[in-house]
RNA sequence: GGGCCCGUGGUGUAGUCGGCUAACAUACUGGCCUGUCAAGCCAGAGAUCGCGGGUUCGAGCCCCGUCGGGCCCGCCA
């Protein structure tokens, strides 16, 4: 007899075959029962008109959770949700569950405040949908991989452990490295630019840890950036065209192959236009004066106010849930950022919106040693903590650039989730670090 | 770090100008039920209303403190 998944039952109508998962759900009525079962992949049904086919359950006191194996033959019945379904049952118990879950999980929808849902993520990351969220994350990473793998990036891993608190100083966390201070890598900034000197172009996966103490509906304190970095580039609006071509590889890879899990959630996916819209910092801030008659000319960022309304004019002018802001002021950039040549105190970065939030931070970097020297100086950094970052240069670095890509962010906004924990498996902020 | 708000059975809520034996849904237990798919119907068990103090004849409700949590802003992905 084969073992199959629950999603592969279609093809098996006529034949026996056995399932393997959870006791999904248990509905007893009478002269006939059912048994829903939920495998890593999906969920299936089998049903009995024999109370003593489902014995080993029901004997046993046993309920939702229990692992078992299902076999049965297949036939097709249209009244079986997916037009197929399991006759002539016999069930063998593998791991017996008799407590109720401290949240159903076979209901629709899960009905529990975000705390609980989150001090019991073990259980609730169990539920279809909690589960289909998970899964485009790695959708979303496969896309991700794929996109670059195909335009000659290499993926690289960078240490999470570093020696000095680099790049802004005051959030990162502390550890105790053998008696010496060592650091969670905040961001694969260094390391990156580093490796574009070995492979010219490189992407990571990887955690970053963030030790500000925000605490908002978009922030936790350890996501997954997507990383990129890549040399011989003219300017940032290089780096921009190849962040555009990665939402949309990874759009499509959603769209090619995790229907099911987009259909379950009632994902609204975007329209990437082929050239998104881009407006300055400088009109940006303008056009906000324009359209809503606040004067935030002169300060050195956009607000999520700002942030917002940027988006609603991108949706109103170009039809885009997309929006680059380009040319940041250097004041509130980090100061490996490129300085446009043209236009003294603003920077060749950009942000990317994505519905009002923002999705992706890059631009070109600085690639000349005497100007790390120059920046680090106007910084008033000391050139010895970043002496190994700076033999990259010393040796011949390209112009280059790149940009990271937060993970849940992306997840939260495509599905439209109120909170990035809910994109976050085991999410970490201010007041938790468990589950 | 600043501001606003919330803690009631396992879970989600109602009750909050003080007067209940703390209500409803779901989960759970038992019974009925031959096509459920958020199954349905009947019955049952389950809460000293976060904790401590105070006001009062009387506190889930008012006051103070404390602990836990949520949202917005700052900051960022």
């Amino acid at each position: 007899m084969e073992t199959i998944r629950t999603t592969e039952i279609g093809q098996h109508v006529g034949q026996r075959v056995r399932l393997r998962g959870w006791v999904h759900n248990l509905r007893l009525l009478g002269g006939v029962s059912f048994v829903v079962l939920r495998d890593g992949w999906g969920t299936a049904q089998g049903v009995t008109q024999d109370e003593t086919a489902l014995a080993p359950l029901t004997d046993a006191g046993l309920g939702m959770e229990t692992v078992i194996e299902l076999a049965g033959q297949v036939v097709a019945e249209p009244q079986a949700p997916g037009g197929v379904e399991l006759h002539d049952l016999s069930i063998e118990v593998l791991t017996p569950v008799a407590d109720p879950p401290p949240i159903p999980i076979n209901k629709r929808q899960i009905k529990a405040s975000l705390p609980t849902l989150l001090d019991h993520a073990v259980m609730a990351n169990r539920h279809p949908a909690r589960r289909a969220v998970f899964r485009l994350a790695a959708g979303t990473m496969a896309g991700f991989r794929a996109t670059l793998g195909a335009r000659g990036f290499t993926e690289i891993q960078t240490p999470k452990i570093v020696a000095s608190a680099t790049e802004s100083g005051s959030n990162v966390f502390e550890i105790d490295y053998f008696g010496r201070p060592a650091y969670l890598a905040q961001s694969p900034q260094f390391y990156k630019q580093i490796m574009v000197g070995v492979f010219e172009r490189v992407f990571e996966v990887g955690p970053v840890f963030r030790a500000e103490p925000h605490d908002t509906t978009r922030h936790v304190n350890e996501y997954v950036s997507l990383d990129v970095e890549f040399g011989f580039i003219e300017d940032h609006f290089t780096v921009m065209t190849t962040a555009r071509d990665v939402i949309a590889g990874i759009i499509a890879t959603l769209e090619d192959s995790y229907a099911a899990e987009l259909d379950l959630l009632n994902a609204r996916l975007p329209a990437v236009p082929a050239a998104i819209p881009h407006i300055h910092f400088a009109d940006a801030q303008d056009l906000i004066l324009q359209r809503h008659g606040v004067d935030v000319r002169g300060e050195p960022d956009l607000s999520p106010q700002d942030e917002r309304w940027l988006a609603a004019w991108a949706q109103e002018e170009h039809g885009s849930d997309f929006l680059f802001v380009t040319g940041y002021p250097m004041s509130k950039r980090p100061f490996y950022t490129h300085p446009d040549p043209t236009r003294p105190g603003y920077s060749n970065s950009f942000d990317l919106l994505f519905r009002g939030v923002e999705l992706i931070t890059g631009g070109q970097r600085l690639h000349l040693y005497a100007n790390y020297l120059d920046a680090l100086a106007r910084a008033d950094y000391p050139v010895e903590p970043f002496e190994t970052y700076l033999e990259a240069f010393r040796f011949g670095m390209p112009p280059h650039g790149g940009f990271a890509i937060g993970l849940e962010r992306l997840l939260m906004q495509l599905l439209e989730l109120p909170n990035l924990r809910l994109a976050t498996l085991f999410p970490r902020d201010l007041n938790r670090v468990a589950p």
